[in-house]
DNA sequence: ACCTGAACACCGTTCAAGT
DNA sequence: ACCTGAACACCGTTCAAGT
């Protein structure tokens, strides 16, 4: 009659990916083992191969789940804003889950949340005179930019960073003097504002010839 | 004067690097593990922690020697033929070298070869007219729509892959009209002309206003 | 019928014993 | 001084035995 502790509670295929996303967004994705997610959820690793048919099987349903978050482009609007909107809520949203940007370079996703997004951003592009051939270069390279965007900015934020840093001063100065030249704006912060950028440069880009 | 040695029983770095390299290319990167590396050389694993601290390391300096076959952007040419030539070159490297890709986006490489032709690439961008603050955007934009096209073409490539292209038809088409307009182009094989056009689209993003 | 402990076939890396 | 077998602390996943 009453359940014995909220532990017992029935295992799902959503309070697995919950679980797992939970640990991949406090300890990293290296964290996500399968013994690991289980004892979050006080049962045995075994028990979630009921759910869920293998790890890789769970790490594209946490991208897909993390990826629901995402705004949805609006057709109606000026095409360029709308763009360099979503792809800057994307890459927001990759890094608060790094998991996510791994993911998407380990598999090939397609799950709904994003071909619900593709629908929309596709839609944006084509209303904005792009023709359908360049549409599906301009999808795959905004893609592309924002994941490698993550991946650069997530790459900095991890301690590791710092010998890189270094590496680039031990440079003889002779030999590279447009590396020092440029070193200031390279080594300073990923930051949002320099994302935004970039995404701006590769959206005019695409603008169709007037 | 010590002779030498073509002794094919003496280990270094270069012949761990490219036993561990002609592994990565046939059988993939998830082939190469420090046993498997031992083994075709002849020794144990445990021998290779002589001359190498870890396995991430090797995995480096497998990159890094990979990248050496890439050619030098020069200055002197027109910028965007000369950036457009060098990474084009780069993403084929990365389709003959799949372990590369994938270590690019797990470490934040800055080995002696890359150092070199990035020097390169930034003088071409600063010659061509950017700023020193666009320049350092521009690289890293150009790195990542580099790495990522090759990543995306090789997940093409892999058998799993089909199950995308079935998952894409399976939408409902009166709610995804759009990816049904682009389709064609998106399922067409990711050929070299198609990131090149993506490229030189981006390269035209950076193109200073006249 | 459902769950899971033990086991299998792997990893990278340590360390002490071998030559 | 060099090399390496065995071992440690992990993985994802299978399978048969448990309830």
């Amino acid at each position: 009659m009453v359940a014995a502790t909220q532990d017992s509670q029935a295992l799902s295929v959503e309070r697995i990916i919950d679980a797992a996303l939970t640990i991949a967004d406090r300890d990293g994705i290296e964290a996500v083992t399968m013994r690991a997610v289980g004892t979050s959820l006080g049962t045995a690793a075994m028990s979630l191969y009921r759910h869920v048919p293998s790890k890789d099987a769970l790490l594209e349903l946490m991208a897909d789940r993390a990826l629901a978050e995402l705004p949805h482009p609006d057709p109606a609007g000026d095409w360029r804003e709308q763009i360099h909107g979503f792809f800057l809520a994307f890459h927001d949203l990759l890094l608060l889950h790094p998991a996510v940007a791994r993911t998407m370079v380990e598999m090939t996703l397609a799950g709904p949340e994003l071909s619900v997004r593709g629908e929309n951003v596709l839609t944006c592009l084509l209303a904005g005179g792009l023709d359908e051939a360049t549409a599906a270069q301009a999808i795959t390279a905004l893609t592309w930019q924002t994941v490698g965007g993550a991946l650069y900015a997530l790459a900095r934020l991890n301690p590791a960073h710092e010998d890189r840093s270094i590496r680039l001063r031990t440079l003889p100065k002779e030999q590279f003097p447009s590396v020092y030249r440029v070193a200031p704006f390279l080594e300073e912060d990923a930051s949002r504002d320099h994302f935004s950028g970039a995404l701006r440069h590769l959206i005019h880009g695409y603008e169709p010839a007037a």
